[in-house]
DNA sequence: TCATAATATTTGCGATCTCAAGTTTCTGGC
DNA sequence: GCCAGAAACTTGAGATCGCAAATATTATGA
């Protein structure tokens, strides 16, 4: 099926499939500064987003692009090692929040500054002219994700 | 910890979580089509890398940028669903063959259109110039995996 | 007031993903 | 010809991810 089904034939497909395959490399590079202190890409992100004061779970998994059922997990494996709690909130009783403890605003702190040298490392090959326009060309193909979801049904169903 | 880790106040951190955004919320777009068949988008991905001679399941799973043991989980599943075939190669008992039977092919070609249009319509903002740019940069930015694990290893440890 | 709709979370399921360990099968060197 | 090492898969464990159903709680409106 390659001969009918050829990405490279066709610019945009190539174009979209390197943006999956950068971006996956990326993550999966990052993820060994994660491994080494025990932690996955995913509870780092988490871990990082949450404010001193605390926030609801579901805004946290807003934050983090997550869906609520999805953090939730992510939540229960951070606070099985005590990087962080749960507690009630007073006004409404539905709702968690999420609180780093000490342990875990020290592990944010540690890493850090690792994180943000490998994503610069990972950066490097482009000067900032270059990442500033990287940034505008994502920042105009971001937000079409409900209009295409839409768009499919329209044409399939 | 929001004042100590404002990725925002760094506009190299602020554009890697922009491309992981993004490249994020397309794969979630896309999702909705190959659902409408049945299919996972890591299906759909492996199904269509297949070409028609068959692959051993190790090259497949290079083309489809998975890990081994990750690819024979998903081949067992399109296998049970009877869109793929596991045959023995000739040459080297240790190889396994995989094939796209006719339900394979077929779904591939009825979703061809539809994966290749949606991608379009993804990639809109953008005209053919900016598509091509884009695809210069992130060019630029892979194959980079190696290296940045290895210094993170070495700042590390 | 009271039934009903909306919200916040949890839980369960099927699929992915990464990594590591185990099995079978070649291959190269002695 | 034999054996250590490499290669191709498979399997299993732990974590994520997306989704849907279930629960608890609050808000809304007749």
């Amino acid at each position: 099926m390659d001969h009918r089904c050829d990405d490279s034939a066709d610019p945009t497909v190539a174009t979209f499939r390197r943006l999956l395959r950068t971006t996956l490399s990326m993550k999966r590079a990052l993820g060994a500064l994660f491994a080494e202190a025990g932690l996955t890409g995913a509870q780092f992100h988490t871990l990082v987003r949450i404010p001193d004061e605390g926030i609801p779970l579901t805004r946290l998994a807003a934050r983090s692009w997550a869906d609520p059922g999805n953090a939730s997990g992510v939540v229960d494996r951070l606070e099985r090692d005590g990087l962080v709690e749960r507690r009630a909130a007073p006004h409404d009783r539905r709702v968690v929040l999420v609180h780093a403890t000490q342990a875990g605003r020290s592990v944010v702190s540690r890493l850090w500054p690792e994180y943000v040298s490998g994503i610069h490392r990972i950066m490097e090959p482009l000067n900032a002219e270059e990442q500033a326009h990287l940034n505008e060309l994502l920042e105009r193909l971001a937000g079409r994700e409900d209009e295409v979801v839409e768009a499919i049904a329209a044409a399939t169903g």
